[in-house]
DNA sequence: TGACTACATTCGTCAAACCGGATATATGAA
DNA sequence: TTCATATATCCGGTTTGACGAATGTAGTCA
């Protein structure tokens, strides 16, 4: 039953849940979607899509520079009707519908060209004050 | 979510997964009992006890010296179903059908007179020397 | 009353988990 | 090659949670 508590603990905080209810919906998302549309840091976002990914619940394809990370088809029932349900609990949820309200509205404005502002990199950059081609996109490209 | 991370949490225990799974199976157990099943300290039974409770998942009843704790009918729809998932997925497992068998002989040991060798209490009384009437059980009345 | 008990709770310790910032890695572009 | 970027991972710090031992509380019984 130990093993059983693992996969419970896996699903104890809300940021997972969060991704997951995310990829329930999407089945494709880069870390770089997921840090813009629950606000955390990168490396809060890629640490717990790892955690997903080693509990066997996500899997991640990379492309370029970016990660898109997806469901993973369980084969364990149990788990699998764990998944299900929690999908049709969250559904009901109001504070899960404006994520996923959200989560369109970021897809739109990325597919429209803007860039993801709370990049860590991007932070980093501008603190360092660094310039390069990020002030085109910021000043110029950016409308 | 963090409601429903919280109550994930509750169930991302192996000590309190197998608690429940007691409850499932006898409707009404007092902590002594719990104790000697799952081999644990009476402190890490209360424990954990008090945390199934505390997140509306049991009651306790009291008759004289003992708690009685039982399952908590829940009204949340998506609660129940996840309940019912759980004891449906722990009911497979070979650990948690071992565990139904210990708890019936223990049942059946205490019920013909046999008494908690793994009370808090009792430790303490031994250490301390005392007497009284628990060296009638330990040397008379145990076989 | 005082001894004995079942259970709850407190206390100090320890390990696990989460966090943000910094850094490392790898890719693509100039 | 060098720079900009996306992501992974590492590093300390903080919080959370589990634990056993000890103590507290409230029943029972003699």
């Amino acid at each position: 039953m130990k093993e059983t508590a693992r996969f419970f603990k896996v699903l104890a905080d809300e940021a997972r849940l969060q991704m997951l209810w995310l990829l329930f919906n999407k089945r494709e998302l880069c870390v770089c979607d997921i840090m813009a549309v629950l606000e955390i840091t990168q490396s809060k976002a890629s640490r717990h899509l790892a955690a997903l990914r080693s509990a066997g619940l996500a899997t991640d394809r990379k492309e370029g520079l970016w990660s898109y990370y997806s469901l993973r088809s369980v084969d364990d029932p149990d788990i699998k009707a764990q998944l299900k349900l929690l999908r049709a609990s969250l559904s009901k949820r109001t504070d899960a519908k404006q994520l996923l309200m959200k989560l369109n509205a970021w897809l739109k404005a990325k597919k429209s060209g803007e860039i993801c502002l709370k990049s860590g990199s991007l932070i980093r950059a501008i603190r360092n004050g660094k310039t390069g081609s990020l002030q085109t996109h910021l000043n110029g490209g950016a409308r």
